[in-house]
DNA sequence: TACCACTACATAGTAATACGAAGTAGTGGA
DNA sequence: TCCACTACTTCGTATTACTATGTAGTGGTA
């Protein structure tokens, strides 16, 4: 529908995964299909997955692999103290930029 | 005050500064000042041309140097149709995306 | 005169991020 | 046997904001 999001989502899909990983444990794959069905359909795995990998080496998350009876193996993302401070700003910086853009749009002041 | 809006800008910040020429002839150095007082105190000059140049290249604005009398030549910007789509569509995309995030951050359906 | 602050533009290089593309692997059904 | 679906991984690319630096015009002041 809307073409090309990519630009406008940088530093907000890592929060988009904060956020849907606190609401609790969950897996890459099923991410990427809560984003979609969000309405972010152009996300795809490969974009996820280098979330995943940047949230842990920032040890934002803590992870577990647990065997699955619909094919491979899961490996399980859980928010972290430091993830959920990190959540909490993350949401802070939307709010202040989004009233922002807000100000601007409206031409208040 | 927030730290580091870097990544959550972009994408945004060309919108921004569609707007504001939409509003009127305007040129870099006030475009930087008017996003300053915006809030997006850390913006700085080499932000905003690199922005124009762009817009430039992508033929979205007219440009037209003027003399000034508080210090070199001005080079104004002024919206041309596909700029005004342009903004049209950055409305849209800001639109879609903002409400999605709200979506999530409200954890609607 | 010499210096400095402010105005004003330009650009080369860097870092961060989302995405494209391709591959690996497990399970179950036709 | 093949294929669809599930599930993860990684390398390279494009885009963008930012850093740093330079150039230049004007006016005030010591």
């Amino acid at each position: 529908m809307l073409e090309n999001l990519t630009e406008m989502l940088k530093g907000v899909l890592e929060g988009c995964v904060l956020e849907i990983i606190s609401r609790g444990e969950t897996y890459g794959y099923e991410i990427t299909r809560r984003l979609n069905t969000l309405g972010f359909t152009d996300v795809v795995e490969g974009t996820v997955y280098t979330i995943l990998v940047r949230l842990e080496k920032n040890k934002l998350v803590d992870t577990e692999k647990k065997p699955s009876d619909m094919g491979p193996p899961r490996k399980f993302y859980l928010l972290n103290d430091a993830g959920r401070r990190e959540l909490v700003k993350f949401w802070e910086k939307w709010e202040f930029i989004s009233s922002k853009i807000y100000e601007l749009k409206e031409n208040i002041q």
